[in-house]
DNA sequence: TCCGACATTAAGGAATGCTG
DNA sequence: CAGCATTCCTTAATGTCGGA
């Protein structure tokens, strides 16, 4: 779509014999026009009317008389040559600039108590520009002399320098952890170790990629590593089979997602997972998308599927019994244990005593300055607070409501308490109340 | 709910590399 | 050195989210 309407608009475009099709302010496009709409390459210099592919970088440099690539231009006028000639230098010389920024950087890097810093400021450049021959070299740095006498002097090193140098690249690590907002825990991952001393091996001048190899071919290589190390895996999955594992439920943006894990004696594996917000999570929709995945990993390797016990995993296990009967539709026991822990909560007696004890903790959360007196109370701990879904919480909520009884009680009857205007709120009063209440303590 | 600051994605274009 | 392919970078469009 997008692309035939550009390419009419350049069709009219070249017709007028405009420049101004290209969004860029490129200098070269005075000079030039498309000789052919359908092929951004091929450019008819405006002068001499000659032929030049390979983009408008061409055309700049037949017009400034830039041997190597094209034919000169020979009806450019000096003005014009000067002009093109500092357009190309100017591109260069803004990558020149941004080099340099980046070899200031690294120029501002000073391991403190390096005192080879100067011997390698020498020979940083060399590495910078790779050779031909630095191909066949071994990935360890191949200058051996200079090699050897570093490593020698990292042994002789005392201890005090050491500790001074390694400080000193803790401060840069840190700096850029800081700035970034990368989670410390990152910093835990043997990958990053791994990369730390890749980055130590390969020795100074290391240059990092840039957003787009990170992006595209770096990122497409390591879904391909990935993949083939799941290879073992899948030969488990032949050998002895697997089980599949669903599980639906809503992140922070309350979109509904639905992931499958594969579980082998392997490990659990993360096959796949589908947002499906505008879709019912009826037993048939779950059914099929189970039955796809197990399409993909073979049939004759699934044992079992394993599923919460809401109703629609049920219908959709019923769908499934007809389909493949002889693969296995299990519920999740953690689940029917919840289910049990409901069915308790439910019964009457226990019901006041959680209804009461939800609607404490909700009006103590409402508020941050109850909440934050509460905290003062408890001494910073927290009252486990009851999820809509896993029923077992309920009931922790209660038994951390028994362990902070004393100092919940002391909260409420305190001038602090008092003192907040809340307090004095119908619900703040329901909530005195509740924590006063014998019957509430007591069951 | 609207705005502004960013983040993400897609597409276009420049630069460079390779080959005959 | 022309022609084509590939890589890289920039820009424009679009999406997201917190705060007023």
């Amino acid at each position: 779509m997008a692309g035939t309407t550009s390419s009419s608009a350049s069709n009219a475009m070249s017709e007028m014999g405009s420049s101004l099709k290209h969004g860029s302010g490129d200098i070269g496009w005075e000079y030039a026009e498309l000789a052919d709409a359908s092929n951004l390459d091929r450019l008819k210099c405006k002068l001499c009317g000659k032929l030049v592919s390979g983009g408008i970088y061409r055309i700049k440099q037949h017009i400034a008389h830039i041997k190597g690539n094209v034919a000169a231009c020979k009806k450019s006028s000096d003005e014009d040559k000067a002009k093109c000639k500092n357009a190309i230098e100017e591109a260069k010389s803004k990558k020149k600039q941004k080099s340099r920024h980046e070899a200031e950087i690294r120029q501002e890097v000073i391991v403190e108590g390096d005192e080879d810093n100067e011997a390698s400021q020498g020979t940083r450049r060399m590495p910078h520009t790779l050779g031909p021959m630095d191909r066949f070299a071994s990935p360890i740095d191949p200058d051996s002399s200079l090699d050897g006498s570093r490593k020698m002097r990292q042994q002789n090193i005392n201890d005090a320098l050491f500790k001074q140098r390694t400080h000193s690249v803790h401060q840069y690590l840190a700096r850029w952890v800081y700035e970034a907002g990368i989670p410390f825990h990152a910093i835990d991952s043997d990958s990053f170790k791994r990369f730390v001393e890749a980055v130590g091996q390969f020795g100074p001048g290391y240059r990092p990629p840039s957003q787009y190899q990170l992006r595209e071919p770096l990122l497409k290589e390591e879904v391909d590593r990935t993949k083939s190390s799941l290879k073992k895996q899948e030969e488990e999955w032949d050998l002895n089979g697997c089980s599949i594992m669903t599980d639906a439920w809503s992140d922070r943006k309350r979109r509904s997602i639905m992931n499958l894990c594969i579980n082998c004696a392997e490990g659990t594996t993360f096959l796949s997972s589908k947002e499906a917000s505008d879709e019912a999570h009826t037993g048939t929709y779950i059914f099929e998308y189970v039955d796809k995945c197990i399409e993909e990993i073979g049939p004759q390797n699934v044992v079992q599927v394993v599923t919460d016990n809401a109703s629609n995993n049920m219908a959709a296990g019923n769908l499934m019994k007809l389909k493949r009967p002889n693969i296995f539709w299990t519920s999740c026991a953690t689940h029917t244990f919840n289910l049990m822990l409901q069915g308790i909560g439910n019964q009457p007696r226990f019901k006041g005593v959680i209804e009461k004890a939800k609607s404490f903790t909700i009006y103590i959360y409402a508020h941050h300055k109850t909440l934050a007196l509460m905290r003062k109370f408890t001494k910073k701990r927290d009252i486990v607070r009851p999820g809509v879904t896993r029923f077992a919480t309920a009931f922790l909520t209660l038994q951390s409501l028994m362990e902070k009884k004393n100092e919940l009680r002391a909260m409420i009857t305190s001038d602090e308490w008092n003192a907040r205007k809340h307090a004095k709120s119908v619900k703040g009063k329901t909530a005195v109340n509740i924590v006063l209440s014998a019957s509430f303590w007591n069951g």
